[in-house]
DNA sequence: CCCTAACATTAGAATTATTCTAATCTTATT
DNA sequence: AATAAGATTAGAATAATTCTAATGTTAGGG
C-alpha cells in the first residue's frame, strides 16, 4: 500500500525519513527503500549481498555500489554494527545494543547473544591507558 | 650461510622439514622459504600480502597466489590461526596456543593477550548443545 | 638405481568483494 | 522558481582471493 501523494511543501513527512533526517542523512530513493528493508523487520544480519538481493526482490532500484554505501553510511551513523567474523565478507548486524555472537561454523549464520549472558570476569589493562572501544565476544560453534 | 650441499639420498634433512613432513606436507622449495620466514623468528600476526613481501625482499622466488596456498595449508595443519578481525584482509597468527587479541584501530595491529589475562566468568549454553570449537575476544583500541 | 604413474604443488588467469570518482540529485537560500 | 554548494549515486576501477591447467615431487616397479 502506497502513502498518499506528499504535496511539495513537506507536509506528512514519515517516520522513517525523520529518522534518516535525525542522523544527518536526507532521505533520498535509494536510502529510504534499503532502510525500510533493514529496520522493517525484526535484528538480522546482513550482507551487501544479501540486502541487495532484497532489493531486486523488493523492486527497489539500485545499485549494489549504493548498498555498500548506504550500509557504511549508516554503521557510521549509529544505525547498524558491523561484524567481521568471516573474512570473505562483511556483516552488518541490525542490533546496535551491547551483545556478543554464536558463530556457526558450517552455515556461516550469527545468532545474536545478549551481554548479560557474557561475564567478562578479568581483563587485561590496555597498553598506554588507551580507551577501549569495544570488546567483541565470539563463540564459535562446530555445527 | 648456505648449508653443506645435500646428496641425492636424504641424510642431512633439515628440522625444518621434518617438520613439514610430520604434518603431510612437501618440503618444497617455496614452503621451506615461506615457513622459514613464519617460524624463524617469534610470534607474529602476518598477511598474505606482508608475507609475499618479505619474500620477495629475502630473494624468494614465490607468486602471491603461493603464499595463500601455503597460508590456508599450514592453518589447516595446525601450525598456523588464522584471526579475523578487518574484513579487509586476513591475518594469520604464528601463535596457535589459546589465547586473544588487543586491536589498535588506527594502526591496524594486532597484539596477543595471554589466555590467563581474560576469565570468562559466565557463558551462555550452545545452542543444542553443539560443540564450541573456539572462543575469540578481541578488545578494540581508539589508538 | 632409473623410470613412470599418481598425486601434490605452483602460479597465471579468472573471479569476487569492495572502493573510487565523475555525473547526478537535493536542498538551502535567495 | 533559479542557483550554488554539497550530498548521493552507480559505472568503472581496484584489491583480495580463488581456480585450474601446468609443473614438480615421490613412491614403487622394473
Amino acid at each position: 500500500m502506497s502513502a498518499a501523494k506528499t504535496k511539495k511543501t513537506v507536509t506528512n513527512e514519515t517516520a522513517l525519513a525523520e529518522q534518516l533526517r535525525e542522523v544527518g542523512l536526507r532521505p533520498t530513493q535509494q536510502r529510504m527503500a534499503l532502510a525500510d528493508l533493514l529496520f522493517g523487520r525484526g535484528n538480522r544480519h546482513i550482507t551487501a549481498e544479501s540486502l541487495y538481493n532484497d532489493a531486486l526482490t523488493a523492486g527497489v532500484n539500485v545499485s549494489l555500489a549504493t548498498v555498500y554505501n548506504a550500509l557504511h553510511t549508516f554503521t557510521a551513523k549509529g544505525l547498524l554494527r558491523e561484524i567481521t567474523i568471516d573474512s570473505t565478507r562483511s556483516y552488518f548486524d541490525t542490533n546496535v545494543d551491547e551483545h556478543h555472537h554464536f558463530y556457526f561454523e558450517k552455515s556461516g549464520r550469527l545468532e545474536d547473544i545478549d551481554h548479560t549472558s557474557v561475564k567478562l570476569a578479568r581483563l587485561p589493562e590496555a597498553p598506554d591507558g588507551l580507551p577501549v572501544s569495544r570488546i567483541d565476544v565470539v563463540i564459535r560453534i562446530d555445527g
